[in-house]
DNA sequence: AGTCGGACTTGAACACGTTCACCTCGTGAG
DNA sequence: CTCACGAGGTGAACGTGTTCAAGTCCGACT
């Protein structure tokens, strides 16, 4: 063994995201933040097509063929991105979580939270949701690379929800966390087209949205709305379950 | 001039669908079917992304270069493709859209049909819809360039409701088409991720759906679902308008 | 100390989408 | 008839993401 991390070191250098990750030296550790720092300003900088694999080794004071030892491709850089803007958005999200019992406000503000956090980053947007929109690509939030990524982004709503003072009927409450995270990506779609000044527009849909999911809900014991209720409640659970969208 | 067909002539070659269009002549006209040929059995045969420019301007006859006289890109060849795919599904549509009344029957007809359309597609069309879904390319459904399309596929669903015997009221109505045609691109995400065999699993989604559809539709006048069904068409609208899906 | 293994590094090489300067050809104008 | 023009056509060349065979470095075991 060399200084490399043991696998089953306390604190592995990596979440074990994608089977098992390889394990870092110091060095190692160095040039692998060096690339993920290089590529995320060139990103924000020039976009993510103007932004060459080849400049982001430059930038980061590595060869080319070191790039693609710690990231096995452009997309994968998109990949670590996307947890790193998660750990913001958790951050962010945080306080609001920790005071506000109200759903709707919690909900609302979740929503905010990660459009603020992802604003350096509107430029870049569209492309890497496209990316990230294949199907065929590790990439895909539907896919089984980003599982542990997902379920994490599900927690967090599931906190949402679970945290508020809301009486949301069981049966609701367990498909609510996925589809709060299905409403985020909705939101974030939208925010990519949103050329308003200071996204306001974007702001404006999700007040109307979160307020408006938690109506709903309030709704959904209706008399005349039961039938429809556990038959759209059916409908997630084998869209969620069934082997089209995998989860597992 | 040469036997180049003039601008002004009754039958132009292609609709005006970005900017003026190059006008073809009878030896242009072929190769372009030519080249689109070769790309769409190539892509059914080898997938999007392994089916190179090359191997289309060789199995059209035609030079690399040439395929660029007629197809601005390799996105280009997919647009073709989507519109190609479009006047299929119409076809598909017509005996049921002249036979059927019921609303419920029409939708679920109309889904069915273009999942069937595009099931030889099926395994290139997640490569395709990635493609598609960047808001930076010309091709995104909600860009301008795509927008004599998408009012094509937004006329069909016009067609669905207004010829139906459903009593939908006003204000539902003129929101509904582009809301179906939201719904179908949300069906044919779903397709693209469907494994089962005959997609049995998204017919089966189809005709839950569009029954769900119909008569949440309906329930639509409850009186405690007034007030959401005003703030919901009020956003649709709002988001449809605004400059963030640009529908100009 | 020596040497072994594997993390780390390198840049040339490959296949791809795309661009470009240049060529051919047929037709209508002079 | 000549000739200019523009549609149609060509393949070399460019920059890109990615691969690879080969090297360097350094801690750990003998």
């Amino acid at each position: 063994m060399s200084t490399t991390v043991a696998i089953q070191a306390p604190a592995r250098v990596r979440g074990g995201k994608e089977g098992p990750y390889r394990s870092l030296t110091k060095r190692g550790e160095h040039s692998r933040a060096a690339i993920f720092r290089a590529a995320l300003d060139l990103f924000q900088e020039r976009g993510y097509e103007a932004t060459t694999m080849r400049a982001i080794a430059a930038a980061a004071g590595v060869s080319l063929g070191s790039s693609y030892h710690y990231f096995a491709s452009k997309e994968h850089l998109v990949l670590e991105f996307y947890r790193h803007t998660h750990q913001l958005h958790l951050i962010a999200c945080a306080p609001l979580l920790a005071r506000e019992r109200d759903l709707a406000a919690r909900l609302r503000g979740v929503m905010r939270a990660i459009v603020i956090t992802c604003e350096p980053f509107h430029a870049v947007a569209g492309s890497i949701f496209s990316t990230v929109a294949n199907p065929a690509s590790p990439l895909n939030p539907f896919g089984p690379a980003s599982k542990p990524l997902r379920d994490e982004v599900i927690d967090l709503y599931r906190e949402v929800v679970t945290g508020s003072d809301a009486r949301v009927p069981a049966d609701i409450a367990a498909e609510l966390p996925l589809l709060l995270w299905l409403y985020q990506m909705g939101i974030l779609y939208f925010w990519i087209f949103d050329r308003s000044p200071g996204r306001l527009r974007t702001l404006e849909v999700i007040d109307q949205t979160s307020d408006l999911i938690v109506r709903l809900i309030s709704l959904a014991n209706l008399p005349g709305l039961r039938g429809s209720r556990r038959r759209i409640l059916g409908l997630v659970r084998s869209i969620a379950g069934g082997s089209s969208a995998p989860s597992a």
